[in-house]
RNA sequence: GCGCCUCUAGCUCAAUGGCAGAGCAACGGACUCUUAAUCCGCAGGUUCAGGGUUCGAAUCCCUGGGGGCGCACCA
């Protein structure tokens, strides 16, 4: 178990007197990005006469006899300071500010000889004492249970964490925009549901005391987003916080962020073309490039992405063709020839095809590929392909291996609906967590009328690993799911 | 839930059965243009916890805990 820096009793009174000392405000009136902007180009040895104020964490320091220099770095950038005894009041107290404390600088802006834009101290104020350390200066902090636990040491630690997070900041901003420009309105659905649904998981629960009843953490806003189309947001999104009850890995943390979109008037066609364009946009403009490397292989996100049907897929990576009309006995067959080790009694075809799918052919997947036309049994609020029989209008789409977004042509029968209800709470009936139960106010909502609407949902996290170059989803979650450290 | 790996100073890491160490941070000092500054000095440890084997355990074994990766589940 990692801990940080524990300065010795003595010490630790003598930094805790420092706070006593600490301004309530402190204004400073840069940041270190707009000094940089600014002043970049003057001269090495050049001095500009304009005095600035700026504030940070002081990062490194480096004495000199009468002159230190610090690296004080603020959310936008460092900048170096540069004290000396002839000019710096209190010089000897900046020589002993510990690195890592907070501190308002105010000097000039001049270029030290060697070229280095700096701040030329003239006076200092601590705005917080470091009781702790962040760790190596120059190798940072590497131990993961660190870096996930005190997550603010790693931001300070880690510029590549740092980075990582404001990617991930912008994605989302990005995200937003770009479908604001498309006429999509932002809605927040409730969290917590009474009937859990809109997507095949175990749920957490909890309990309402005055209500005297347990409740669901939603593990998708789905449903009420149509409701909001059957009450005329015709182009509706939601960046959602979804609550999953299953195991965590490198691509699972138990609560994660989905975008879900539904558009009025559109098909899992058109879900694909929005697809792929926002994915490529959000590339383009945070990247700059849509062909992006990832896990070391090259990876290419302009549209037209591949769109090939799930059987198809299956054909071309296990070498064999199934069919949802074939026998379920036959399908059983292939899938234990092709390593489904666990095949429940109760699995009809489609359930059956699906499992050959994910045994041997998802995770070979490497550039993006809609994978189309899911079998009806494994997707209860898709609609009926309007050719092929037993399968309906809905596609994965699939990159690096893993799944990135999950759309369909969304089903707006009611009838049909109550029977994909009914056989999800069979199931559940028989032992099913992650199947759904009758929703019985979505059913009345679809009563209402929903037009042919297309709906999307995209892993928000997993997208940022792809922007961001990362392999664990923990390295895009602030503060991921862990257990409790040990009490001592 | 299962398997493999891992846990040593605040951080990053050595020491693999034989005196627990280094660099950085911290602390004291030298140095008027440094860039992970440099140099000198000082201090810092229940080697995750408990048990066992052994003349001797950071090292080998057992149990427990944290973490990582993989499997399973899933997005």
């Amino acid at each position: 178990m990692a801990h940080l820096a524990r300065p010795p009793p003595h010490l630790r009174k003598e930094r805790a007197r420092l706070v006593t000392d600490i301004p309530y405000r402190f204004e400073p009136d840069r940041s270190t990005a707009s000094l940089h902007e600014e002043f970049d180009r003057i001269e090495p040895a050049a001095e500009t006469g304009v005095t600035v104020t700026v504030a940070g964490r002081l990062m490194l320091r480096r004495e000199q006899g009468k002159l230190a220099f610090g690296e004080l770095r603020d959310s936008s950038g460092a900048v170096q300071l540069f004290a000396g005894a002839a000019w710096t009041e209190d010089f000897d107290g900046f020589t002993r500010i510990s690195l890592g404390d907070w501190i308002g600088v105010t000097g000039e802006v001049v270029k030290t000889k060697r070229g280095e834009l700096s701040v030329k101290v003239a006076t200092w104020t601590r705005l917080a004492a470091a009781r702790q350390g962040f760790g190596d200066k120059w190798r940072g902090v590497t131990d993961v249970d660190t870096r996930y636990r005190q997550r603010e040491v790693d931001l300070w630690a880690n510029e590549s964490s740092r980075r990582v997070f404001q990617l991930r900041s912008r994605t989302i901003s990005s995200m937003r925009r770009w479908l604001e420009d498309r006429g999509f309105v932002e809605v927040e659905t409730p969290t917590f549901h009474v009937v859990p649904g809109g997507a095949l998981a175990k749920p957490f629960t909890t309990h309402h005391n005055a209500l005297g009843m347990d409740l669901f953490l939603r593990v998708a806003p789905e449903l009420f987003l149509k409701r909001l189309v059957v009450g005329g947001f015709e182009r509706v999104f939601e960046i959602a916080r979804v609550f999953r009850n299953e195991g965590l890995s490198t691509r699972h943390n138990p609560e994660f962020t989905m975008l879900e979109l539904y558009q009025a008037y559109a098909d899992y066609g058109d879900m694909m073309q929005l697809t792929e364009e926002l994915v490529a946009h959000l590339a383009r403009e945070l990247l700059g490039t849509t062909s992006i490397q990832y896990a070391g292989q090259p990876l290419d996100l302009a549209p037209p992405w591949r769109r090939a049907t799930l059987v198809d897929l299956v054909e071309e990576h296990a070498g064999v063709r199934v069919d949802l009309r074939m026998p379920v006995d036959e399908l059983r067959r292939i899938a234990r020839e092709h390593g489904v080790e666990k095949i429940d009694e109760s699995w009809g075809p489609g359930k059956v095809v699906l499992e050959i799918y994910e045994k041997t052919t998802e995770s070979k997947l490497w550039g993006p590929v809609f994978v189309c036309d899911y079998p009806r049994e494994v997707s209860p609020l898709a609609r009926d392909h309007r050719e092929v029989p037993d399968t309906v209008e809905r596609f994965e789409a699939i990159v690096a291996g893993r799944e990135l977004a999950n759309a369909f042509s969304e089903l707006v029968d009611p009838d049909e609906q109550r029977r994909r209800f009914v056989a999800q709470a069979d199931a559940k009936a028989a032992g099913d967590e992650e199947a759904m139960a009758v929703d019985e106010d979505y059913l009345r909502a679809l009563e209402h009328g929903l037009p042919p609407t297309g709906g999307l949902g995209i892993g928000v996290d997993r997208l940022v690993m792809l922007l961001a170059g990362v392999e664990s989803i923990r390295d895009v979650i602030l503060f991921p799911t862990l257990r409790p450290e040990a009490s001592s």
